[in-house]
DNA sequence: TTCTACGGTCAACACGCGTAGAGTGAGATG
DNA sequence: CATCTCACTCTACGCGTGTTGACCGTAGAA
């Protein structure tokens, strides 16, 4: 019947305050922005004291850095085959946003990508050029870079409609509704333009 | 020799006074975004003093509202068959980011509709969902509403990777070369998909 | 000329923010 | 047990912000 003595050692503590930071702040982020997210508000959702995020990741910039991220995961591009690039780009994004682990964060870096420097560079070189070259290597004809890049801005669109403007259809369509409709347009700019008749 | 009296009546001061404020807000919002854009510094760039912005525009949000608009024209895009949707569409967002007068207005619209309440609103309803109706209106076949939104969320991965994220070499090509490259994507979208063999 | 209306300025308020430093109490260590 | 360590909290500072109301000088009306 007497509470039971802590049993948490103090690392454990610790790590256990830093995630819940993290989680907060990859939620308010993702949801307010980084503007209009306050220190405070990361500390209250973390149920903890607003000093003790700044004593975790020592300033609002840092603790954005920690917690916008987009897996450098894209190897299904890398390997990918000319033919299935379209398909392996559109697994590639709906992989970021709809498993719990990488949502937060990619939604994070989305969301910031327009009015956040750090975001803004994170995006355009660790994102957006990186799979503009996965795409690049494998095409053939002419444009090809400015393909890989249109291909490129094509799914950052699709990911922004998608899941922070929420436009309908395209907020709600399943995954094979989206391939269905997306593949051809982006197969067109994969197959190397017809130059003879 | 006498300094010439001011010959400028009073609704012209106010006019020049307003339509300054306007240009400053245009330029800082499209710039820095709505957090980071402050009435001072608005002020400072009109000449003007900080609480003559306010009395000319109340608020700092009601500042943004006229500050962030997106032509409404597009003519072009609903009076396009479905075999120039695509070229026309491409013109439509040109003609919005590089001509001198919506220009500003339409990159202030475009860099907050990710971060601010009004200009995501806006973006959705008044931006893509009126382009998805324009485009979906002369599409035929399965999935028209999706293949139209899919269209509209395309078009603006093309503005944001060009002009606000800059990314190379979509955000220098030209004209043509864009026209060249992107045109056969969005038929893809546009033709309806061969569901027979 | 005299009075009024108004475009424009000045100084200041109240608020919320990121951040810093002292203090506290429970776990680790001997 | 005594002592130290450290995760954590409390309180407060300084600053920049949006916003306000009193004030000024001149263009327009009488």
């Amino acid at each position: 019947m007497t509470s039971v003595q802590s049993p948490v050692p103090r690392d454990e503590r610790r790590r256990r305050s830093e995630a819940a930071i993290l989680d907060a702040a990859r939620e308010l982020f993702a949801e307010a922005g980084f503007e209009r997210t306050t220190i405070r508000a990361v500390a209250a959702r973390a149920g903890i004291d607003p000093a003790l995020v700044m004593q975790h990741f020592g300033s609002k910039e840092a603790l954005f850095a920690a917690s916008t991220r987009w897996s450098k995961d894209h190897q299904s591009i890398l390997t990918a085959t000319p033919d299935s690039f379209a398909a392996a780009a559109i697994d590639d994004l709906l992989s970021h946003f709809e498993q719990g682990e990488h949502r937060e964060a990619a939604v994070a870096l989305l969301r910031n990508c327009l009015t956040h420097p750090t975001a803004l560079a994170a995006m355009r070189d660790e994102v957006m050029c990186e799979r503009k070259a996965a795409v690049e290597a494998g095409l053939s004809g002419d444009d090809v870079e400015l393909r890989a890049g249109v291909f490129a801005a094509c799914m950052v669109g699709l990911g922004m409609a998608r899941y922070l403007i929420k436009m309908e259809p395209v907020a709600s369509a399943t995954a094979e509704e989206l391939h269905r409709v997306m593949e051809p347009a982006l197969r067109a700019l994969v197959r190397p333009p017809a130059t003879g008749g």
